[in-house]
DNA sequence: TTTAATTTGTTAATTTTTAAACAAAACCTT
DNA sequence: AAGGTTTTGTTTAAAAATTAACAAATTAAA
């Protein structure tokens, strides 16, 4: 399971970045707080946690903390990332420019169906027979895994054998891997139904609320 | 925020129908909790706040249990979804055929950019500056946001305007809105960032308990 | 019919996460 | 240089989420 507080420390980098950009150097928990989306307090606590250290009075150095928490990041190295199916999802995936600017970078796809091998010239992409080769070859990591539901423990399996620590997962199944190894579901579809849910659950109590007050 | 009971809730409901095709009538805690990754005590306290009850001995029935999360999830009816921004990750969503399966329908794209209008087929793509109007028309209450970073503020406050009461951005940014429009984030670099900090401190660790085995 | 086995459902305990409080430090003003 | 103000950082408290424990119910077997 991932912790909540380096999910936060990984938004506070992409906020701090914003600031530095903008051409501030100095910011204040309240002011990285708001932005964010939480208190000060739990900046605060989040910073003291990974001891990352301000100033009293003048606040933290954003250069400071950025150097910080690159280094709790890794972020010193680019990381190699695999990417098993090419549909949809891993089609978008490919053309995503934002990797590079975050120290990553997709350096092999990977499909069943020849008819998508090579015809994204942006990585090189093989059969999926070859992926443990590869993976072992470029010594990844980290894997995306976008292929269809029936056979992504197969391909996960696959992905762990050859040395993955991580897997960022798009097929709506819960895999099965070694406590090493790190997964991370995505699922649009729960998303959304969690969104209905909540936009139905606010009408309801609306609702509720003119009952209520006509009652009076 | 999305309670964390609901989005498992959902994962039961996947589960379930996976079962249900397999040919079960009746399912245990222990069942669903092995499938999902959590602990059957995890799953009764889930069932018992959403007032989802089984039989002792005998454990729940899955039709039931269907039943009443559909109703709870209103799965009634079909939700209709809007999407603004038809590059990369929204072309495909735009792909995607899983929606329907699950009740809900994309019923209109937007962008900004002409030559990106009308393209799919699959669904009908406007201009975005008539994104209000279509939501209005629709009775939408659910927006998919994928635009440029830049741009993602200021359409979100236009569907806010226009009556979309849950937004699943992939932007990467914070949106500011009402309290009764519920957001939710799904960033891939950040996620790939999580799993990226995850496997090294693995590794960070099991480097450490070699040395510590190595001094005794 | 009685006993044993099994599974739910609720209550209690634990852990994790978030929020509040406040002393200490740093800065600014007078 | 003194006093007031602001912001950190730690400690304590509160809230939320998870886990454990166990009684009650139901079924199956003896």
């Amino acid at each position: 399971m991932i912790k909540k507080n380096i999910q936060r420390i990984i938004q506070y980098r992409m906020c701090l970045l914003k600031f530095q950009n903008l051409g501030f150097e100095r910011i204040f928990s309240y002011t990285l707080a708001q932005e964010i989306g939480v208190s000060p307090e739990q900046v605060r606590k989040d910073f003291s946690q990974f001891n990352l250290r301000g100033n009293k009075k003048a606040g933290y150095k954003i250069q400071d903390l950025l150097d910080k928490i690159n280094e709790l990041l890794h972020k010193e190295d680019i990381h190699k990332i695999i990417l098993a199916g090419l549909g949809n999802i891993g089609k978008a995936l490919v053309q995503y420019k934002g990797f590079i600017n975050r120290n990553m970078q997709l350096v092999a796809g990977f499909d069943i169906d020849p008819a998508k091998l090579k015809k994204n010239c942006r990585i090189p992409v093989f059969h999926i027979d070859d992926m443990p080769k590869v993976i072992r070859e470029e010594k990844a990591r980290i894997g995306i895994l976008a292929v269809p539901e029936q056979v992504a423990q197969e391909v996960c399996n696959q992905m762990v054998e050859a040395g993955i620590k991580g897997i960022l997962n798009f097929a709506p199944v819960m895999l099965k891997t070694p406590e090493d190894v790190t997964v991370q579901n995505i699922s649009v579809c729960n998303e959304l139904e969690a969104l209905i849910y909540m936009s139905e659950k606010t009408t309801d109590k609306k609702e509720k609320e003119k009952k209520g007050k006509k009652r009076k």
